[in-house]
RNA sequence: UGGGGUGUCGCCAAGUGGCAAGGCAGCGGGUUUUGAUCCCGCCAUUCGCAGGUUCGAAUCCUGCCACCCCAGCCA
């Protein structure tokens, strides 16, 4: 393990039980339910155990959790390991399902019943709820708990042949219905449910639970440590009294962490469809979600992400992330890594008046690293500028262009501007200038140095673009906790304007390719929509701004 | 008020009896052909509260308080 990472008590566990021979390899799992799209939830929890992994040069396995056909998909199981992927983790083995075990766990089912400590109950949901008491009072056994081995197996058998309708009977766990863990008053272990299964097909006409499946599954597999979320912590238990009535192979152990959660932002499945289906966001991929097909497709990168995971700590107790903290992290890759280049969003023309011909420069696509190399970027006599970087007259704040005052090209030469046109409104329509000669990569000779400087396109090779401004999605903190989430979405979430121009090299950006667009921020070409026939970029995260906040 | 957890800077988070790391945010200043980056500096005499043990306590003990999770044939 690498000294620099942050202690957390999940290293500590792992390092003393390695140290002192409990294990001899980690392997770790992320074992989702192939339900819905992965978000920056589960980035967390993929980031804790394929890095926990790697970190102690153990293994972690990818495992869909499918116990429940009824709300999963073939279209769920793809997205998660095209997710798990992209973010940068490859899983020990085949990708593996819970189904794949069934067998065994019917077996082992009929090894508790033969036990005793499994009896098939006829309760309805509503009769075993008022058994199972309150989270004060005690529960009462259910009738049928003293069924005999024989009948409980010759019942069993008859709920796996299909006999018996979907709720009819359930097989249960003979614990304790006084226990003050609800969790072992009799837990569920098998439900009759007649379902097409999306790996296992009609094999089935029973599944079991999360409880009789999750630390079996582990054991099978010789899962070391299996990491999950702070609410199975009152699972464990159960989880543990399997483990010690069963013949399983291994001996996993749970151990639980608090999830992530993050401002301004919401991970509720319900929430997220209803913003999906209401038509707020394009679909689970639109670049404002919080899932990871949308950070990917707002350009966030999957390094940033992992970066951001692991800066935020691992701990057991609640609590709420700054989403700044992951803009942040955003900001630093893509400040290292992204190329530069220049769009203007909203343009204004200069004519150069002193400038006849037109000329290729070179410019460095990074400021610091050289390695990124260089591109042609055409310079003419006439060029596009941002309508907000030049006014007619300003204080000695506005480091833009002035009439009679100078600025630089970024990348070119100063110039000087002399007057400008204005249409019927009275708005600027067009500026004259000057270049001062022998500027190029120069102060000006005359010792007049520019205020500042903007970015620019050649007007005749520039190339119109769509851009997508994106802003955060919700208006408050904590959404989720809203009434209404729709009422707190913040309607100006999106902006997108079609009269941008950016730089001829970036018509052929690769689709995905994130630039720094100078002085603007980060854009992300679009996954889907961007060609060179019809450039469309994604605003990623826009630049620290201090000038924007304090205003002029 | 049954059981299980958690409380360290605005937000995360190290720390496991010997002078309270770090990151994010914020605030000053410097550099700069991006009002970015980068650099320098500032930012918890105090660890939910109250007692106690100890030469010494965020760390140990006792008692309170606050917040989170659990009563799906979901995971």
């Amino acid at each position: 393990m690498s000294s620099e990472l942050r202690s957390n008590f999940l290293r500590s566990q792992i390092q003393a039980d390695l140290k002192q021979g409990n294990v001899n390899e980690l392997v770790t799992r992320f074992p989702p339910e192939p339900n819905g799209y992965l978000h920056i939830g589960h980035a967390k929890s993929i980031t804790v155990n394929f890095g926990l992994a790697e970190q102690f040069g153990g293994r972690c396995h990818l495992r869909f959790d499918d116990t429940n056909p009824e709300k999963e998909s073939q279209e769920y199981i793809d997205s998660i390991q095209e997710d798990v992927q992209w973010l940068g983790f490859r899983w020990s083995g085949d990708v593996r399902y819970a189904s794949s075990y069934f067998q065994q766990f019917y077996e082992w089912a009929l090894h508790l019943i033969d036990a005793g400590l499994a009896y098939v109950c006829d309760l309805t949901v509503e009769e075993a709820r008022d058994y199972r008491g309150s989270l004060t009072e005690p529960g009462r056994n259910s009738p049928y708990r003293e069924r005999s081995p024989v009948e409980n197996r010759d019942l069993f058998e008859q709920m796996r042949a299909g006999a018996f309708e979907d709720g009819a009977r359930v097989l249960r766990a003979k614990i304790d219905m006084a226990s003050p863990n609800i969790n072992l008053r009799d837990p569920i272990l098998y439900r009759v449910r007649h379902a097409h299964h999306h790996q296992t097909g009609d094999a089935w006409p029973i599944y079991p639970t999360y409880d009789f499946a999750h630390g079996q599954e582990d054991a099978i597999e010789g899962i070391t440590h299996s990491i999950c979320t702070l609410e199975f912590e009152d699972h464990r238990p159960l989880y543990e009294w399997f483990l010690d009535k069963l013949p399983v192979p291994h001996r996993p152990r749970q151990i639980e962490f608090a999830r992530l959660n993050t401002s301004y932002t919401v991970t509720s499945k319900r929430i997220l469809k209803q913003l999906v289906d209401s038509g707020t966001v394009a679909g689970w991929d639109d670049p404002r979600m919080p899932t990871i097909a949308g950070l990917r497709r707002r350009g966030y990168p999957a390094a940033a992400i992992r970066h951001f995971c692991e800066e935020v700590g691992t701990s057991r107790s609640d609590s709420v992330v700054d989403v700044a903290m992951l803009e942040s992290a955003v900001r630093d890759h893509l400040n290292h890594h992204a190329p530069r280049a220049m769009c203007v969003m909203d343009p204004l023309k200069v004519v150069l008046t002193n400038v006849e011909a037109e000329e290729q420069l070179t410019l460095a696509n990074h400021p610091s690293d050289a390695s990124q190399g260089t591109r042609l970027v055409p310079f003419s006599s006439e060029v596009w500028i941002d309508k907000e970087d030049f006014r007619e007259e300003a204080n000695k704040k506005y480091k833009r262009l002035v009439l009679g005052k100078r600025v630089r090209l970024r990348g070119a030469y100063v110039i000087e501007a002399d007057s400008c046109d204005h249409n019927e409104r009275g708005e600027v329509e067009c500026v004259y200038a000057r270049i001062i000669p022998k500027t190029l990569g120069e102060d000006p000779e005359d010792g007049v140095k520019p205020k500042g400087v903007i970015h620019w396109v050649s007007a005749p090779a520039g190339v119109k673009a769509t851009i997508r401004h994106y802003d955060r999605l919700f208006t408050v903190p904590n959404p989720a906790k809203s009434d209404d989430v729709l009422s707190v979405v913040n309607a100006a979430s999106l902006r997108e304007i079609h009269s941008a121009v950016i730089e001829p090299a970036l018509v052929n950006a690769a689709s995905e390719a994130v630039f720094q667009f100078e002085r603007e921020g980060y854009f992300v070409a679009d996954r889907y929509d961007h060609s060179a026939a019809r450039p469309v970029f994604n605003l990623t995260i826009g630049l620290r701004d201090v000038w924007g906040q304090q205003g002029d």
